[in-house]
DNA sequence: ATTCATGCAAATCGTTTGCAACCCA
DNA sequence: TGGGTTGCAAACGATTTGCATGAAT
């Protein structure tokens, strides 16, 4: 968290940006819920809990940086509101979701089996990947059992 | 395309809805434009052509439609809008995007490896995969070729 | 001191909705 | 005929932007 701390000032003064209170304040709240997929209503809500003047523009702009930074990664579970979660670049370790369609609930997988995939794109399409997002839609244990004593 | 008319009556029927022209009318663009990711908008000015009347918003309420019967696959390439393809249900053979990250191109993958993967995710996450989405986003041949240069 | 960042409110833009007129079944 | 459907315009909601003020280097 210090080195995150550390990072981010750094690599906001690479390219002529300053850190502000603002900045560390949705920094801060990010580590502080690692794991989440918190929306950019939420994460305005939790920086004023600390920090009550910040402005909800500002947290956008801040967001906005943060993702052309690759700080963040913006997810999209498709009910119209953009969520971020810190990236923690293991470049090798990526984490997909499972989205349930009946409850809306979100879970992770940690495999990453589309590397074979990947190769095979380079070769016939002539594409290189540099990322690669999926999303997977189906129903989560409870809605499953839900639905089966119907 | 006859079949796919005379499906499209009857499926509507099956949920009390009616066919009109300009049902009619998004249907037979999407049916031209196979293949193509359409966004509303496009879909709106097609449509105008032979349909001049038609508003906007009976565009969006058939697109909507449409998706929810499953009749078409409602895309996202992060441009801030909504695009669509005909959903030609094969089941079995789904295809990828692959978006470029330099101009924006779209092309598509038709592998699909990933159902050893969805085997796996039930047995591991007791999470039942009904459909998923993949986005590769990377450099396409051109923007590769033309970084290269440089 | 300079330059970037902020807060606020207004503007944007894709999409949805209320409603009276309309049209398919 | 009757209930779903349409077009229009207004409403919406998330995000962006202009601008004068304020803060960081």
């Amino acid at each position: 968290m210090q080195d995150n701390n550390i990072n981010f000032r750094e690599q906001l003064k690479e390219r002529g940006y300053k850190l502000t209170s603002q900045r560390q304040a949705v920094l801060d709240v990010l580590l502080d819920h690692e794991g989440q997929h918190l929306s950019t209503e939420e994460i305005y809500e939790l920086v004023k809990r600390k920090n009550p003047d910040i402005g909800l523009a500002t947290v956008y702009r801040t967001l906005l940086l943060m993702d052309s930074m690759e700080l963040v990664y913006k997810l999209d579970f498709d009910d119209g509101l953009s969520r971020y979660e810190i990236n923690k670049h293991t470049e090798d370790h990526r984490h997909h979701h499972l989205i349930c369609t009946q409850c809306g609930c979100v879970a992770e997988v940690e495999e990453d089996l589309l590397e074979s995939l990947e190769e095979q794109i380079l070769r016939k399409n002539k594409f290189v990947v540099k990322d690669h997002r999926v999303k997977f839609y189906g129903l989560c244990e409870k809605c499953f059992n839900k639905l089966k004593q119907l």
